[in-house]
DNA sequence: ATGCCAATGTTCGATGGCGAACATACAAAC
DNA sequence: GTTTGTATGTTCGCCATCGAACATTGGCAT
């Protein structure tokens, strides 16, 4: 079993004492999640939480007018859903795949029950929830403050946290999208990064050279951001 | 006692169930909370939960070079400190109190205790939280999108729905503390509105005269997240 | 190999908000 | 009534991003 098929690397899982564990894995099952696809619908109630294995997922709130601006990303480090446990069983956002790979599911049912045992995996539940928070709360300050060029670096940083290599499969046009700006905006952003040396791409595939370079690029937000998710979520179970 | 001094015109401690009530009652203790007072600052910990009363807290987001952004708003219909419970007990934002008045205060072991219980108090903390995360969601998707005119009366609604008549005591500097923006802009956007006669204000009271004409003219954003926490906060306990 | 389409590059004027500087006006204190 | 300080009003040039229109390029399908 390789890491890009091991469950536990999926990090939320990965921190789930044995004991839970134990109980969840039967439940759990492999899915495929390909790019694009909606994983649940502003307003829908929900049928499944899913823990990213090697994709990641937008949620990204879509306006009456059509445009859309992203609120946060999960990836192996969450779980996407947790409005099942919170209570509210829907959200006035839309989730959605912006890069292809597996993710494993648990039933509605299921996570409500092991939510409500009020054990560890709760806890780590909610710890997790107050890392997307903050995760939203950041992307408010830094739509409002921060510069295009400095947004682009934030979301390739928490993209790339979020994969394996240094390549993303990504368009400008669907970067666009989640930034919530023109796709012109990201292709002039993206050739001053290349100019640089700090990134290269070619149609849709985007190969980070200088990772470094881009965090000193971009804006605090980042670092706050992951400062937040390695307080609250530390690597291994915590009993 | 007055709707003034009902500690339950705070709609979550009205929601709780009447058992629940009777064990909080004792341990609950009025505070005043005058304006501008921070009630959390960042990464600190915090040692009690406010459940606002009269008064509205802000959260904002202070960045390293001074300049902040407000993440969300919490009056009658919410607690501060959510982090408490979440089980982070710090967050990377501040809380202040953005109009004058007085709130309930709970230690921070007794509102951890009570949550453990894993009850209704938990439930019902829950979907606020929920509620708030919309909130935080659309204030970043308002950030990104919305013009200075419609955010301004979203917040001056949002406001509205958390105090008792059609007057905010809210210098045009502070809204645009709140808000990032600088307080020519408020001002510009503030003579529009009142030009056109939605409000009046002098020195720092702002009275809203049509606030009808405000809802008409704000973006999507407020009544997404009005709905939301209608949705999810039931007036009355639930069982 | 050719054609086609998605992806990227380029340019233009328009606009909303910024930063700075300064003017006015109200209200409370003396 | 005068003073003083806070609150609001006004202006100007600047810049990032927008909206639209169009050019170029790379890779896949046939």
């Amino acid at each position: 079993m390789t890491a890009f098929t091991d469950p536990r690397r999926n990090q939320l899982l990965a921190a789930l004492p044995d004991a839970e564990w134990q109980g969840w894995s039967s439940h759990l099952e492999w899915v495929d999640m390909p790019l694009g696809q909606v994983l649940y619908e502003s307003g829908r109630t929900l049928g499944h939480v899913y823990f990213p294995v090697t994709s990641i997922v937008s949620l990204l709130y879509v306006m009456e007018d059509g445009a859309s601006a992203e609120i946060a990303v999960v990836g192996l480090e969450g779980v996407v859903g947790i409005s099942l446990f919170m209570g509210g069983e829907s959200t006035p956002s839309r989730a959605v795949v912006q890069s292809a790979g597996r993710g494993m599911r648990l039933s509605a049912s299921f996570i409500k029950a092991e939510f409500n045992r009020a054990g560890p995996a709760m806890h780590l539940l909610l710890r997790y929830t107050q890392a997307l928070i903050t995760q939203m709360a950041q992307t408010a300050v830094c739509n409002r403050h921060h510069s295009l060029d400095q947004q682009l670096c934030r979301w390739l940083l928490l993209s790339l946290d979020r994969l394996d290599g240094p390549d993303l499969v990504m368009t400008q046009e669907l970067i666009a999208n989640m930034l919530g700006v023109r796709r012109e905006g990201v292709t002039e952003a993206a050739l001053k990064l290349q100019t640089i040396g700090l990134i290269r791409y070619v149609r849709g595939r985007i190969s980070v050279l200088d990772r470094l370079g881009l965090e000193k690029r971009t804006c605090e937000c980042y670092a706050v951001v992951k400062k937040e998710y390695d307080r609250l979520l530390p690597d291994r179970p915590a009993v």
